[in-house]
RNA sequence: UGGGAUGUCGCCAAGCGGUAAGGCACCAGACUUUGACUCUGGCAUUCGUCGGUUCAAAUCCGGCCAUCCCAGCCA
């Protein structure tokens, strides 16, 4: 597993303070602990938690749990949890047989709340949903609660017969005693349980009232003796009423709650709730869509999980609201794949180039690297003839300034692992469209490499043999929304793969592909990128086939 | 307008009283059988803003402005 947080942050800081002589953690092991909600999969966003909770608890020699935070049936379901845990893996994280859920702790839950009625500190309060609402006050004026003076054994009485299904859903709530003015509304006499006639993932029907996320989450945490509790911000207002169940019920130990600013990154969804939603109203095929941010759905994309996990170590912990640009997760998945990365020679958007002095139905083959930054990876053997397919662009009738590439009596350019060759032409069709370009190729140069040593002025293009290369179609991905890259709208790329390559590089259709990344093939080829026009945060767009490298953005029309 | 937070280069982010790290992006150049990678150089006299304290402030104090979170029987 990689090296994580070698770097200091805010938290590592409070920790620190925490566990030094004198601190409030003196002495104890570093405890922390993931809590998704089974109710969906995990994203990338999820990742920079994980990094944190696992990390930090590495970081002093401490332990992480992995904890379902199961406590409302209505959303959850036991695919999420099986997801959740294949992905946490898949990431590379263990959590070794601390593996626990919330739920299993709704039996002691039941008992810290009848401790807390019994000390005066909760009540049975039975405000219908709208009344509740009505009687909540707003920011000048506090709430107001009919029932908090409700006799103690008269709230024991009823919080057991709801408990024993007495009641219907909503009927009756069991609430905290607090402060019904405090500015912040989470302290205005919090609902600690609801009633739900559901059946639950995991209890099955053992339940029928259930404790929500302020009163159980403390109480796990504490359970399980977790020392520091980090959460993303929203939760800070929360932080008050985790304290006080901490302090007001006896648990074995007060964790303390550290908030962090939740991950963002522009043009991308980051919120389940939408996430859902794109998937129920049938705009993606599933949470595994590539063009989802899950991280189920950028293993199919071609994501690697060091690639991610580098991504969300290095944007860094902090209390800012951020939003990160999708340019640097790119960065670390090239870093990654270019270090790793089987190369493969692929043409996108082809035009055929035939090599005229070249005899027709002569073949031959050539060894090439896998990876030439990893000769480890051995070679594999490509065939060459007179008939291949080139990158459309990678010729051009009329050349534009800087362009290196062929064009009719143009520089010399090198067919990558075989020949150089010299574009002598090209044959148009009768609307004027190239349809094929005319080179002649120096048989002196097998290899690549002249024997006379001269150097060759014009790029190395890649290539594929025509007679032996493998066709995919690209999935299209258009018209969902408005396509913010109008070179990519519409437009139907026919990807020819060498067949040494078992693997494709688009991902989409060709969905083995990607997911077992044996060989993201040659990525700087084509960038697959999950935009959409303006907001930060709003509906998916395309997957936009950015062949940016090798086609777009080496050179500068007009420089 | 109540409470809680945050504001350092286009995007992240260090810094915690001694005179602005790093990464991404971008620009220029070198190298190159991927116009990739790599390498070299450039890129905030300035830290939301206005004042104050100090020999010295992004760092301390006060006012103001901007943004985010909170009135689910969600998490």
């Amino acid at each position: 597993m990689a090296e994580i947080t070698e770097s200091k942050n805010f938290i590592h800081a409070f920790i620190e303070e925490d566990i030094a002589e004198g601190g409030r953690f003196a002495g104890k092991t570093v405890h922390t602990r993931f809590p998704p909600e089974p109710n969906g999969y995990l994203h990338i966003g999820h990742c920079k938690a994980l990094i944190i909770d696992f990390g930090t608890a590495e970081k002093y020699g401490g332990m992480c749990n992995l904890r379902m935070d199961d406590t409302n049936p209505t959303k959850e379901d036991v695919e999420f949890v099986e997801a959740i845990q294949e992905d946490i893996h898949w990431l590379g994280f263990d959590w070794g047989d601390r593996f626990f859920y919330g739920s299993d702790y709704f039996e002691k839950d039941y008992e810290y709340a009848v401790e807390l009625i019994k000390k005066g500190l909760a009540y049975v309060c039975e405000l219908t949903p709208e009344q509740f609402k009505e009687y909540r006050g707003d920011v000048n004026t506090p709430a107001v609660s009919p029932y908090r003076d409700r006799p103690i054994e008269e709230s024991l009485d009823l919080f057991a017969r709801m408990r024993a299904g007495e009641f219907e859903d909503n009927k009756y709530t069991l609430r905290a005693k607090i402060d019904l003015a405090s500015g912040n509304f989470n302290m205005r006499d919090p609902v600690l349980y609801r009633i739900r006639h559901m059946h639950h993932h995991r209890q099955g029907d053992k339940w029928c009232i259930y404790p929500m996320y302020d009163f159980a989450h403390p109480i796990q945490d504490a359970l399980e003796g977790i020392t520091h509790s980090l959460c993303s911000l929203e939760f800070e207002n929360h932080r008050p009423l985790y304290n006080w169940v901490v302090e007001n019920v006896s648990v074995p130990c007060h964790p303390r709650q550290i908030e962090f600013a939740r991950l963002g990154i522009d043009h991308t969804v980051l919120s389940k709730r939408k996430l859902r939603a794109l998937i129920e109203n049938g705009y993606v095929s599933g949470w595994d869509d590539p063009r989802m941010p899950t991280l189920c759905g950028l293993r199919r994309r071609g994501y690697t999980p060091a690639a991610i996990r580098n991504f969300c170590e290095s944007v860094g912990v902090a209390k800012s609201d951020n939003t990160i640009e999708f340019a640097f997760l790119e960065s670390c998945l090239r870093k990654d794949l270019d270090a790793t990365a089987q190369r493969v020679m692929a043409v996108l958007k082809p035009v055929k180039l035939t090599i005229t002095n070249y005899p027709e139905g002569q073949s031959e083959s050539f060894e090439v690297e896998n990876n030439p930054n990893n000769p480890a990876d051995g070679k594999r053997s490509i065939t060459f003839s007179r008939n291949l397919w080139i990158e459309a662009d990678d010729f051009l009738a009329e050349p534009i300034p800087k362009y290196k590439r062929l064009y009719p009596d143009g520089p010399e350019c090198r067919l990558k692992g075989a020949y150089v060759i010299k574009c002598t032409g090209c044959v148009k069709d009768e609307d004027g469209n190239v349809i094929e370009v005319l080179a002649t190729y120096d048989p002196d140069s097998k290899g690549g490499d002249p024997s006379d040593g001269r150097k060759i002025k014009g790029a190395t293009i890649h290539w594929v043999d025509a007679a032996n290369c493998f066709d995919a179609e690209v999935r299209q991905y258009s018209n969902l929304f408005d396509d913010p890259d109008p070179d990519a709208a519409g437009k139907d790329y026919l990807a020819c793969l060498n067949p040494n390559s078992l693997e494709v590089l688009t991902g989409c259709k060709v969905e083995a592909s990607l997911a077992d990344a044996k060989a993201p093939a040659s990525y700087q080829f084509m960038r697959l990128g999950f935009f959409c026009p303006d907001s930060k945060d709003c509906a998916p767009g395309h997957l936009v086939f950015n062949r940016s490298v090798s086609l777009k953005d080496g050179f500068k029309p007009g420089k």
